[in-house]
DNA sequence: CGGAAGATCCACT
DNA sequence: GTGGATCTTCCGA
């Protein structure tokens, strides 16, 4: 049985490719209107801050909407992209380092129905297939109901917290470039991104 | 003040 | 594989 225990804030307090690394097998719980989702944690992405020019924090940049990047590690980092997505991120390293993890895949654990419908996906014919659910950051948000009131929020207590569960060991993490940041140069190569070896929850392309 | 781009997703060919 | 949706945010003029 897994340890629903938050983890502590000295586990963001570490360089975001550490954190990223750490975070596969961990459990992302959501907590509203008297309902638990949780969702174990499968594919995730480092941004460095100011020496990665895929970061939002490239260069120190510095706007109103990536504040929240600046805080301490154990703080949601939400954004708004594309007109209609969200993106959720565990804030890493010390605070004004701009450094933080993308979520971009879990695997439904609790509250699958709940998850379902929120994606529009009740009922639906073919049937819903691993992925479907919250294989991408824009479709993790939606499922689990994130958005920018959860920007900044604290991820050891409240509504949204990834708790203990069961890590990945380091051979079952598989590596490769991130997706979507092909405006970065030579950071869009670096091997940032992490995945569970063979999930079919994780988006693609698979690392 | 206008334009451009974006850490995405979906439907369609 | 390609293009459209959709709108906030940011930067340059």
């Amino acid at each position: 049985m897994s340890s629903w225990k938050p983890l502590p804030v000295s586990f963001y307090r570490r360089p975001a490719e550490t954190v990223a690394r750490e975070l596969l097998g961990r459990w992302l719980v959501r907590e509203t209107g008297g309902e638990r989702l949780a969702l174990r944690l499968v594919e995730t992405e480092a941004y460095l801050g100011a020496p990665d020019a895929a970061s939002h924090a490239a260069g120190g940049r510095r706007t109103r909407r990536n504040e929240s990047l600046y805080l301490p590690g154990g703080y949601a980092y939400v954004y708004f992209v594309y007109g209609m997505h969200f993106c959720l991120n565990a804030v890493t390293g010390r605070r004004e380092v701009g450094s933080a993890v993308l979520i971009r895949a879990g695997e439904p654990v609790a509250g699958e129905e709940t998850m379902r419908r929120r994606r529009g996906l009740a009922d639906r014919r073919p049937p819903v297939r691993p992925g479907d659910v919250a294989g991408g950051p824009g479709k993790l948000c939606q499922a689990l109901g994130v958005d920018r009131v959860l920007d900044a929020a604290p991820l050891y207590r409240g509504g949204l917290k990834i708790v203990e569960g069961e890590p990945v060991p380091a051979a079952a993490v598989a590596s490769g470039p991130r997706v979507g940041v092909d405006y970065a140069g030579e950071a869009a190569l670096w091997p940032l991104r992490f995945a569970e070896r063979g999930n079919p929850h994780v988006s693609r392309p698979r690392p």
